[in-house]
DNA sequence: CAGTATGATTCTGA
DNA sequence: TCAGAATCATACTG
């Protein structure tokens, strides 16, 4: 950092000239005195790329030494003068582009994701839109998601941790820049305009590292949302149990195989699986009935008999049966 | 390992 | 918005 800083500082400072230079005023009329002002350029200019390779002790004595020396102000105003003529160049470059809209489409991801949100109802926010894509019910959710949950907020820290870390740098560099400036501005002329330019550039560096920070951060999300989404993509089959369950739903109900928003909660009860799944298998089952009707049929029979069987014997007990048996008459 | 079954997803039309 | 239809992706089976 603080090399950085007289890097970027050090080639246009006065501290550049030597200690004999500066130390001795004699040495600056025998300069002068040569008749070799393009030799003399050439040292001064040897003398300030050297500047780098000193310890910041001897550049402070330096600094003092000059700030001392009587021909200050006369390298001063002749500073100034040069200046004024390169401050035409300075002035093309422009200052403000306004807000990136890269960086703009990164925020809002971001928050979308519930990254970069207050508080960790983002987050759970996120998921349950997950959950919702993935045709689940609210009701699975803790379960299911809370490895998801635990990765995003896992993200979520890093990404805050590293902001912030990026944020502090950026600051105290530019602490540091501008006191260096500052300091700077009694041995050679720094205009206010100059500070902000150089403020500017600093904040754009730094805007670009947190512009990768959050690509990287919103690369990371999307790859556990797929892989979240890839895993509930994984099938098992339903349980022989619940297959029965539904299967005997269906075949009693063949003429309207179209249960209601309770008894598809309670089928999803009775087979422990979501009100969503028990919807696809219907949907599914419907078709496939219908394309296949010949070859269902014997399954049909079979679960007509088994209803029939069923009440009966709940009959014999005094139960009557709990759903209407409405279908099954008509496909035998 | 190919063919089939099955749960999930996506698209379309009413 | 919902059901049907097509399709995908995986599990299961002989």
């Amino acid at each position: 950092m603080e090399n950085q800083a007289r890097m970027m500082l050090g080639h246009i400072g006065l501290s550049g000239l030597s200690e004999e230079d500066v130390g001795d005023p004699d040495n600056i009329r025998k300069h002068h005195s040569l008749g070799q002002p393009q030799q003399d350029i050439g040292d001064i200019l040897q003398q300030i790329m050297t500047i780098t390779d000193e310890s910041l002790d001897e550049a402070q004595a330096r600094k003092h030494a000059l700030n001392c020396h009587r021909m200050k102000p006369a390298l001063f105003s002749v500073l100034c003068e040069m200046k004024e003529k390169m401050a035409l160049g300075i002035r093309g470059i422009q200052e403000e582009d306004g807000p990136d809209p890269q960086i703009l489409r990164l925020d809002n991801m971001l928050l979308a994701e519930g990254v970069a949100g207050l508080e960790k109802g983002g987050a759970s926010a996120a998921a349950a839109a997950v959950a919702v894509a993935a045709g689940a019910s609210p009701s699975d959710g803790s379960l299911q998601h809370s490895e998801y949950r635990e990765k995003l907020a896992q993200i979520r820290q890093m990404y805050h941790a590293e902001l912030e870390k990026y944020e502090q740098a950026c600051n105290e560099f530019t602490d540091h820049v501008m006191n260096l400036l500052r300091e700077q501005s009694r041995t050679r002329p720094v205009s206010p305009k100059e500070i902000e330019r150089m403020v500017g550039i600093i904040h754009r560096k730094f805007n670009t590292i947190q512009m990768q920070l959050k690509q990287s951060t919103c690369e990371a999300v999307m790859i556990l949302r797929s892989r979240f989404l890839d895993a509930r993509r994984k099938r098992r089959n339903f349980s022989k149990q619940a297959a029965e369950i539904l299967n005997e739903y269906f075949y009693s109900h063949l003429a309207n195989p179209y249960p209601s928003e309770e008894a598809k909660e309670e089928l999803a009860k009775k087979c422990s699986i979501t009100v969503s799944q028990v919807a696809n298998w219907f949907g599914n089952k419907r078709i496939r009935y219908k394309k296949n009707v010949s070859k269902l049929q014997e399954e049909a029979n079979m679960y007509a008999m088994k209803t029939a069987a069923s009440a009966s014997s709940q009959a014999s007990q005094g139960n009557s049966p709990a759903t209407p048996n409405s279908g099954t008459s008509t496909h035998t």
